[in-house]
DNA sequence: CGTGCCATTGACCATTATCAAACGACGTGG
DNA sequence: CCACGTCGTTTGATAATGGTCAATGGCACG
């Protein structure tokens, strides 16, 4: 790995207090490699090889049963993927594929779990990531089982245009079929969920979205800290 | 807390490989309390002050936005609970209750974050508690999003028989609805799923099953280990 | 200009929730 | 010992929500 993706990668919180040392071993065996869009990282039920630490871009992790497909998140940097697979050495239960192209650090299994048995920094680190992680999916959870897909997509469309900028005017970031299925929803129906958000003042034009009554939104999507709040 | 209760409480693989001078300042600090039935443990939204670790017993997690309320899991011993919430300082995401009477462990949760910078062995098992439970809420997840809800009772009376010695004969551990509540359906629809089972060779009468035909009842649970193996 | 691919629309179906009523086991008090 | 409540469960009727299948539209890219 070069000294500047080093420099880059040393900023990332789960690297960031770590020891210098420790630090060093985990760049020596590791690779920062870029990715393009829609490229499968990793399978479901494969043993883990390496921990994948998202720099730059987007990855949904997805898992299959049969012949059903379903999105349990998608996330951005910086987060680590499948870090629970790689601490237990258990087979991985979801597969991941980027949304953008992204930029990943690939670290070795075992150089991982040798370190944070050295490095009590780095061993915090893994617990803030994972404490984050779980929060994150529990958040996930409760959005999918206590609302219906329309104010899941409200309150998507109220959180997105404060993080934004609260313009009331923004773009969808991806495709909306990622949308959708990061929504827990059929393209199908988030199509007629947009066409029933226009008369609750939200206009939506290929992917730009403009919201007229932000009153009206609000009161559909009924924001709820301990699901829509990141930083909660 | 007794000298006995401490010995016993050693042995949760949270504890199980820490220093003994670290074990004795949450222990010292902590509480070992026996809880009825049906009893809220504590509240989402509220800051946490104490780690529950959960000694014997069932603990519900569950959540609310207005007037719904959603089941997210129901764990037994040995597991922490909102050890997430503990570790970052933030409010709960989910309240929780016990489904039967049970032993706790409350730790105060500065206590818990002080110890867990001192000793890497608790650290460790901090790291290990968490993976655990990140998968567990994974399959949960998976299982919720993967299978309707017939399937799901299936699997679970599946595995619930493995569990109980593999006779075809068991009893249902908790009442229907916090069975239901668990495998995220009304009790109506799991009352209506077991008449279903009858003819999938599956009988009930109260709390207990039969399962007169195991390989019908396996073709419909279509069992996933990466969905249902606790150990996996 | 085709050719794909994503998005939209329409018709229909599957699954699950809701509301209401009845049932049945169980414990209490007459 | 039996009548009576209580509470969890079951059953029935109906509605909401979301999925499936199929056809069409529209835009980008060769």
């Amino acid at each position: 790995m070069r000294a500047a993706d080093a420099e880059y990668i040393r900023r990332v919180p789960l690297f960031r207090n770590m020891k210098d040392t420790s630090f060093e071993t985990l760049v020596a065996a590791g690779y920062l490699q870029r990715f393009p869009d829609h490229v499968i990282l990793l399978h479901e039920g494969e043993q883990p090889d390496f921990l994948h630490v998202i720099v730059e871009g987007a990855v949904e992790q997805f898992a299959t049963h049969g012949d059903r497909e379903t999105t349990l998140s998608i996330i951005g940097p910086p987060a680590a993927l499948i870090l629970a697979a790689v601490v237990l050495d258990r087979p991985y239960l979801t597969s991941a594929r980027t949304l953008k192209p992204s930029l990943i650090v690939l670290i070795p299994a075992e150089a991982v779990r040798a370190v944070f048995d050295q490095d009590p920094a780095f061993a915090r680190a893994t617990i803030h990531e994972f404490a984050n992680r779980y929060r994150a999916i529990v958040k996930d959870l409760k959005n999918m089982r206590l609302r219906p897909s329309i104010e899941r997509l409200a309150s998507w469309i109220f959180r997105a245009n404060l993080d934004a900028g609260g313009t009331g005017r923004f773009l969808i970031p991806f495709e909306k079929r990622s949308l959708a299925s990061q929504l827990g929803m059929r393209p199908e129906n988030l199509s007629r969920n947009f066409a029933e958000l226009a008369r609750h003042g939200v206009k939506v034009n290929g992917r730009e979205i403009r919201i007229e009554d932000a009153d009206a939104l609000e009161r559909l999507a009924r924001p709820d800290p301990l699901i829509d709040d990141p930083s909660v």
